[in-house]
DNA sequence: AGCAAGATCGGT
DNA sequence: CCGATCTTGCTG
């Protein structure tokens, strides 16, 4: 079943590991497909040299300042679209960046995959009827590690372990 | 108003 | 390792 507002309002550090596993589905005119969850970033506050809310409330991320549950989508390199998802209370900006899916590891690529652009911007994962997370009752071992591409931010924040990602399970053979 | 840098990727 | 490609937000 699909998530609802509630899990997306809390705290990131919360929220983010337990996206790992999850099936996210995407619906349009090509048909229904979901994708396992296997990577990805937090970005907590303003006090987070690394997030984009580290400058206040701008055009771009003011979505981040709304209650958790909406998507965060932005464009950079001149050619990429990155998905994120908003958690945690009005006025506390925070978000989580899907970096990989079972089917392709970095965000460009999740967000191509997806084919999620500019028009996803504020969209409810709650209520939408082209993208939603849903559920499912089996809990997978997480591992963390410092996020990627953030070096500018500086210490703590370059190298605090925010980025989760799915361990790999046992092999046959 | 101008500009440097960017939560990246793919080819060399 | 470097170029692509263009939006953003800071600086002046």
């Amino acid at each position: 079943m699909r998530l609802p507002r509630s899990f997306y309002e809390r705290d990131v550090l919360d929220v983010a590991p337990e996206l790992i596993g999850k099936m996210i589905f995407r619906k349009s005119a090509d048909g229904l497909s979901g994708y396992l969850i296997t990577e990805v970033e937090a970005y907590r506050g303003t006090e987070d040299q690394a997030s984009h809310a580290r400058f206040g409330k701008t055009k771009r991320n003011a979505v981040m300042f709304e209650s958790g549950g909406l998507l965060y989508v932005y464009f950079i390199y001149g050619m990429y679209w990155m998905v994120n998802i908003v958690t945690g209370r009005a006025e506390q900006p925070q978000a989580v960046l899907i970096r990989g899916l079972k089917e392709t590891d970095g965000p460009g690529r999740v967000a191509r995959l997806l084919a999620v652009d500019r028009s996803f911007y504020g969209e409810s994962l709650a209520v939408s009827d082209r993208i939603w997370i849903e559920d499912h009752q089996v809990v997978l071992p997480v591992i963390q590690k410092p996020r990627f591409g953030i070096s500018y931010a500086g210490e703590p924040w370059k190298s605090m372990p925010w980025r989760y990602i799915m361990v790999p399970l046992p092999r046959n053979s």
